[in-house]
DNA sequence: ATTGATTTCCAAAACGTTTTGGTATATAAT
DNA sequence: ATTATATACCAAAACGTTTTGGAAATCAAT
């Protein structure tokens, strides 16, 4: 069917072991040679077959991800932005990125994994969303399998990773509304098994500890980083005795969940209430008022991932294999009186 | 390194071809045999290798996908749905999802889509954002190469596609604001090269004339498909003369430029202006005001595609290889009074 | 007792590369 | 004149499957 090296072998009136050395770049072929096949291996439209390179190789030059997606129809501006990150410096180092997606914790998500690793379809994987015990480190460190972690891990393996500090992002922003002048603040949770549910936690007890404020049960609620997961706990904490003049959401779109119950509430925020999120996605900045957030430099971290594992998978030593980022506090409107 | 089938076969005291077939479920092989193998393939952890397969058997089992993309960060909501309808359904079919982004019209898009084909990495490949000349669909065709489509195209060539109809949307939605009273209605328009921008402004055009009202260059302004295009276009349209009373957005991202642009203005969206986008994306459910946009069903528009593709890719006669959807008309308060 | 089917298995070829371990020729060093 | 070194090439093995084209054993039909 399609051109294969035989063919420009047979017309160059080589060998194939010529043919692929020349195009590889080996020394032990004339220049002269070499330009013949360059030239007539692009002439014939000549692309080597990537199973068969694969085969022989041992390796796939390609890297895998997968988007730990909630519902079906489901997805966060966050990885849009990860991914974007994720895709672009693995094709600027000529690896792919297959991509699958799985919901958490599941069945499913394990088959997915034990598929890209025992079926050797990627030589490296990045994870993101740690959890608490999460059985996927666990697995892929015994399997031998490179990988990296966007966000750090509980356990005692070593892992390539960056992080970026929640709670020290949570902190400064709970100065920052206190300096606004406010004494009781909210915190809309994200799922208890995330490990970025923990530091944003421990943030905002801390933060509200260096405050002198005392933490209040009552002003946590449980929401699940989407909209509606903020909409239905921000009434929830809106509908208490007396509310908080001020809540946090543990994401962004948490946050814009917020907004939305303020406005059916007909409370204005900024004057009445603050909101603050966490991520800095671009809708962060188009929202009414605009969205106090933490950014998290998502698309940077995920190139940097990339350049992580695949220094890995040469069998590199990683010059910096533990990365903790600050995240910046972008203040808007929505936090200002 | 991993198991092979070779080790299973020496483990069973079998012969790697029965291994294969009974593995496969070929009638061939006893059942009793089957079943052992089964049961000793699982202990052993075998999983075949995609590779040495793939070479085999000529196929690759993986669906490419390459997301354009114009600015190294950014992202289009739309573009999360879609990848998530692919991915379900490619997981669904047992394919693989290979991503890669290449920014549309350039010399690295050549490449990439080159690097699909010519490098047999994948059995097929979806197509969106088509344009107007479409080199992609000449070289996919030329190439033989199984492709489908989101969006209809303008070349004689047969392309199994689903389309939404982008100009029956729009004049619906203008007969709603003339419903609502408006009179100068304005249009930010995407990139010309698009094919919906042509089939969005072809409805602007059709559904003012239907309306009775007159066709004014001036209330046409270029956008990108971004928020930032739609914001700028919108100050534009704004610091007219005598400017638009709604103004329509060839996508959502655009409107929701609009709605920045309004609101730095002082100006009240629903009463003193009508905005509106194309799409539904999830944010435009959380704008304020909500914003009245025509929704496509993208996620499932994905999944269809993929499910003909890989009915493409056997051989399958396609029972519906053109479709046409249409999109609905939702009506929030952006263009309400 | 033959022949013909059926069942169950297998050896070897093939897929298209890269890599290994050479060989032959020319050049340089002794 | 011999030996060493460098240069330019190549045949064959290997990667791990699937597929092809049987073969051996069993059973059924004559």
């Amino acid at each position: 069917m399609s051109i294969t090296i035989r063919d420009v072998a047979k017309q160059l009136n080589l060998s194939i072991t010529t043919v692929s050395r020349a195009l590889d770049g080996y020394k032990d072929v004339s220049e002269e040679t070499r330009q013949r096949v360059i030239q007539v291996a692009k002439e014939m439209g000549y692309t080597p077959s990537r199973s068969a390179r694969q085969l022989r190789r041992r390796r796939t030059d390609t890297l895998g991800y997968i988007m730990p997606t909630s519902q079906p129809r489901y997805t966060d501006p966050f990885f849009s932005e990860f991914i974007a990150g994720l895709g672009d410096e693995a094709g600027a180092q000529n690896f792919d990125l297959l991509i699958t997606l799985a919901p958490p914790n599941q069945e499913t998500e394990r088959i997915a994994y034990q598929r890209l690793v025992q079926g050797r379809r990627v030589d490296g994987i990045v994870l993101s969303r740690m959890r608490q015990e999460d059985w996927r480190v666990h697995y892929l460190h015994e399997s031998k399998f490179p990988f990296v972690a966007f966000g750090r891990t509980n356990t005692s393996i070593e892992i390539p990773h960056i992080g970026v500090d929640g709670a020290n992002g949570i902190r400064r922003l709970i100065a920052h509304l206190v300096e606004q002048g406010h004494q009781h603040i909210a915190f809309i949770a994200a799922p208890s098994d995330l490990i970025l549910q923990a530091d944003r936690f421990r943030g905002f007890q801390e933060g509200l500890a260096e405050a002198g404020l005392i933490f209040e049960e009552r002003f946590v609620a449980e929401g699940n980083l989407t909209r509606d997961g903020g909409y239905l706990a921000a009434k929830k904490l809106l509908a208490l005795q007396s509310p908080p003049t001020a809540i946090i959401g543990a994401n962004d779109l948490t946050a814009i969940g917020i907004l939305r119950a303020a406005r059916e509430l007909g409370i204005s925020v900024g004057s009445d209430l603050a909101v603050a999120g966490f991520d800095g996605i671009e809708d962060a900045e188009h929202t009414v008022p605009p969205l106090t957030t933490l950014n998290q430099p998502v698309y940077d971290c995920a190139r940097r991932l990339i350049h992580m594992l695949t220094a890995l998978i040469k069998d590199e030593v990683l010059e910096e294999p533990h990365v903790l980022l600050y995240p910046e506090l972008i203040i808007r409107d929505s936090t200002l009186r």
